[in-house]
DNA sequence: TGATGTGAAGCGGTTCACAGCC
DNA sequence: GGCTGTGAACCGCTTCACATCA
């Protein structure tokens, strides 16, 4: 185990480590070696053992993991093995989507309120979730020690909605505003932005048919 | 302008050089430097040029790039000129925000079908959009020229559902089901993952608590 | 003069290949 | 024998620095 700064890649893929082993243990297979896991979740073996050998060895030679252990171990790393409270600002359909959204609540993730600064959703429950008073939430994130906000406005609000959480003493802020925002040092911030990502593919459509074109006229 | 691979970081940037353009425009500047644009949008100016050098010689040496110019570039290089028909598969609360999304629109996207398996969905209109039986998925593709498919069922149906589009010739799809699917490889799947995204900050919160912790020994 | 376009250097992440251990 | 853990090689993306040109 080293003390060398991991990456957000590294992270990320630990997350996706930890429900590859969720869906072995649910297949009552209780040791597995990086091999078969990559074989598995088309992953490269190389890497899954050297991402989790930053953390410690966890493996045992000539055997593997234990899929029990290598579970525990990525949930603490990942602070995933204790409940965390998130709030959701922006009470729209994506916000209500994200209040109501399983995959949360099966990562010890808990969402318990909307924030919105229209009157008239103010008060309501939305996807099981109530929506409270953008302007009480500080308040609110002191009295329920939220540390996780995700950010469900509009791209022009983001950055004051971002301003607002930080003050409040949120350490890290999920974006979904298609915007790039700023945000002080030691606050982190991810932005998941949709339109870039669907830009993106459409690029690759039409490279494609661009590519189609070149065949056809050396054809 | 060369022809190597674009890899999708490059991709994405352009995305990003595109919605700041539009801000650009909308501000009424004419004319912007890659030093400018870099600064008030914290890019990299180095970054900005080389991206664009890709695909042309959009600048003016000793003035800057057209916003106007550089902004149609974009958007041909993106496709984004053109109207692209989305599908998004999945009547949930998720499915259902994505087809009201007003990003998609603003950048040419336009979603024109939902799909489900649900019975009681099938025939209702969600977020402005009809809800179809996904069995007659292929049909409808065909018929209007759906080039996107944007998955939001739950884990366990997103491998059918891909399968299921591919066979009907959709050549990119945007994936916001929490597990990694395969796809053949002149397909482009992407795949958006909140749980991962989330657990990805909720380790940087338990590595600051840790690290405040050393701080307070040290101390 | 001032900003682009770009070869070269730098850096970080991935993959290889094997020593070390069960 | 088999699989982990890891230094070294590799690769690709980013940043620098400057020749080039309006």
């Amino acid at each position: 185990m080293k003390f060398e700064k991991i990456s957000e890649l590294t992270t990320c893929r630990l997350s996706v480590y930890l429900r590859c082993l969720n869906e072995l243990a649910k297949d009552n297979i209780t040791t597995v070696s990086s091999e078969t896991m990559a074989k598995r979740y088309h992953l490269n073996s190389a890497q899954i053992r050297k991402d989790l050998a930053y953390f410690g060895e966890f493996g045992v030679r000539g055997v593997g993991y234990s899929v029990e252990g290598l579970r525990n171990h990525l949930m603490k790393i990942l602070g995933t093995d204790k409940k965390q409270i998130v709030a959701v600002i922006g009470a729209g359909r994506l916000g209500t989507a994200l209040a109501d959204y399983h995959g949360f609540t099966q990562s010890n993730f808990e969402v318990i309120a909307l924030f919105d600064s229209d009157k008239n959703l103010i008060g309501q429950i939305k996807g099981g979730t109530e929506v409270f008073d953008i302007k009480d939430f500080a308040e609110i994130a002191e009295r329920d020690n939220i540390e996780l906000a995700v950010i469900a406005v509009p791209a022009e609000f983001a950055q004051d909605v971002l301003n607002r959480v930080t003050k409040a003493g949120i350490k890290a802020v999920l974006n979904f505003a298609p915007i790039s925002l700023c945000v002080a040092d030691d606050v982190k911030l991810k932005t998941v932005d949709v339109t870039t990502a669907l830009e993106s593919l459409s690029y690759f459509l039409s490279q494609n048919s661009h590519t189609e074109i070149e065949l056809r006229k050396a054809a």
